[in-house]
DNA sequence: TTAATGGTTGACAACGTTGACATGATAACG
DNA sequence: CGTTATCATGTCAACGTTGTCAACCATTAA
């Protein structure tokens, strides 16, 4: 292809195809009264010189055609997941994602992005954890005009703030402590609590509710806190170890990452999985198969999550009303793998 | 703060100020004659009504604000690093980011960033392997009119066709090895052949280059084939270990994931690293530190290097010039930690 | 035949900004 | 004092598109 000296603009092509701009323009935006004979034509002209609407023209006499997706997340796997599931989804739509992340200074956050909107570059934003739980925040970016979507960890959206995508971490971490209850496991450990994070929260009162409903009870000592980081998995694993004499049969690790730290760590010990102890992890992210053997995990749909948030904000920048109630929630589902298994004694 | 009702423009903030709205943009752009007295009223304005020059209107009038990253890369790790390092340049200079992962699909891609950059969307490319080795796109891309770098392995840029940011991997290739030589390994197994992978070419020619200067054989046997991932490190490792009676002393994966893999395979063969078997790492990514030992690697700054490749980018667009010789690069640090040490036999 | 209808099309202004040019005031010079 | 250069500011058009409204034509109804 020849370079191009400069950018066709509508006015070429009404030019070559003998009709006035605002009839390309129409054709365009396939609107209706234009007569298939012209339509044709003008189509043909498009073609012919390659044209392409200026979406910066557009932006400017209509609306943003742009969203902000706005990250504080040390996990590259999750975010890029959600990434491309927000991608996904504007392309689809014609929209355009720009990527904001920040470093957690959530009044920084608020400038930074009340700047975008106001200078009418995004007409959007997602929010993900821990930026999504700053109800200040939120309520800062729709009084700037922005249309705003939280994704969220939760049974139901906690306010009328805005929409929210919400996973449902307690009936999670209900299923998967049940699976190893079922199994027969009744001393369990729960690595990564952290009450700081609203995930872990949700996850150790899901693990709590499962023990109850079994009727049994749980041993505060199995519970340990830590981060969401391989390294903080092996050390909490080791910690578990040597506190508890009385081997528990069985590890709920609050996500993939922890898991697989475990795993190493309990290799390091000497420790057969899922033969000794059985090691759960939750998120089903690529660490889960960087194990031997593969993790049994909760798949949490990332892309699909991320998708029909930005499908929402989308629909929210499209029409003028509010759409309060168009949350909607996820449930992350059981992924049977190998790492877990009816634990010795009962055998 | 209240709920805004309508944007602010340049004239809202020119009838505050008692001037003409040139003036305000005159303010705005930083121009040189305006007089004090009336810069510090209209700064003082704009502040009061929280003005924002519409970004869009002046996209319109000058040239796009915005580059885009294209990326077609299954590490996470990776790309997070690129995505950071090219946001933190950006931000600095006013510019903003928009994303575009792909499917590898070379010819799709050239027809979505021909799309973005015809309708004025974005006016630079950023370009990461594979892609940046596609001649035929990078030329295309520039016939559309857009400001093209692209990163990539070599010790020098490979043609003038655009700038070019480079990583040497022969280099770096060469200083691990020689330092695993002059620990005193003669038997050094490389994990990561991959004749299709610009840098797994440049790192293996960097090992044997090391062997050549030491007068060293190469065991062909020792070089194994396989993905950039954790998983084909593991499967790697046993192949090399079950081909190998005379086991090899060290190993030089050719990235950071590999070499976890690597680690993780060598502990269940019960071999303990550093004393049984040294093995070494590339990247410095977070899977280097997620191993015990952690990892002795070759820091490959990626923040640094896409915050320059975007610099380089704005450059090219705020210039009108073709700056064809503005390219740059950069050689990876061996990074000692503590998975590699002398081989048992020279202690 | 005339008026009303409906489907196509075009002329023009507008979005918010910057560039080119014009104007007015002040300072510098002979 | 008159002329010119310099600085500060203003006026207006333009970027490429869409919204508003008017105009046109062909058909149908009265």
């Amino acid at each position: 292809m020849a370079p191009i000296t400069k950018k066709p603009t509508i006015k070429d092509v009404a030019k070559l195809a003998g009709v006035s701009f605002k009839t390309v323009s129409r054709v365009v935006n396939n609107e209706a009264s234009v007569s298939d004979a012209v339509r044709d034509k003008v189509n043909e002209c498009i073609n012919k010189l390659n044209y392409r609407p200026n979406h910066t023209a557009r932006t400017m006499r209509k609306a943003p055609f742009s969203l902000a997706f706005v990250y504080d997340n040390p996990n590259s796997n999750y975010v890029i997941q959600m990434q491309n599931g927000i991608i996904s989804q504007c392309r689809k739509q014609g929209f355009e994602l720009v990527i904001r992340p920040t470093d957690s200074k959530a009044e920084d956050v608020g400038k930074e992005l009340a700047a975008m909107i106001g200078s009418n570059q995004i007409g959007g934003v997602i929010l993900t954890p821990p930026l999504s739980e700053n109800r200040a925040l939120v309520t800062f970016l729709l009084n700037q005009g922005a249309k705003v979507v939280r994704i969220l960890s939760g049974s139901e959206p906690p306010d009328d703030l805005a929409p929210v995508i919400y996973v449902d971490d307690i009936a999670a971490g209900d299923d998967i402590t049940a699976y190893l209850l079922q199994l027969g496991h009744r001393r369990i450990a729960f690595l990564g609590h952290n009450p700081a994070h609203e995930s872990s929260r949700g996850r150790l009162q899901g693990y709590q509710q499962a023990h109850d409903k079994q009727g049994v009870s749980v041993d505060k000592n199995l519970i340990i806190e830590g981060e969401f980081t391989f390294e903080s998995g092996m050390k909490m694993t080791q910690t578990l170890l040597e506190n508890n004499p009385q081997r528990p049969t069985a590890i709920f690790a609050c996500n993939d990452e922890i898991a697989a730290g475990a795993v190493f760590m309990a290799r390091l010990q000497n420790l057969r999985i899922p033969e000794d102890i059985s090691i759960v992890g939750f998120e089903n992210s690529p660490f889960s198969v960087q194990t031997l053997p593969h993790l049994t995990t909760m798949d949490q749909p990332n892309f699909d999550i991320a998708a029909s948030a930005a499908a929402l904000v989308i629909s929210l920048m499209q029409e003028q009303k509010e759409m309060k109630t168009s949350s909607k929630g996820f449930n992350p589902k059981l992924l049977i793998r190998d790492s877990a298994t009816q634990p010795a004694t009962s055998k």
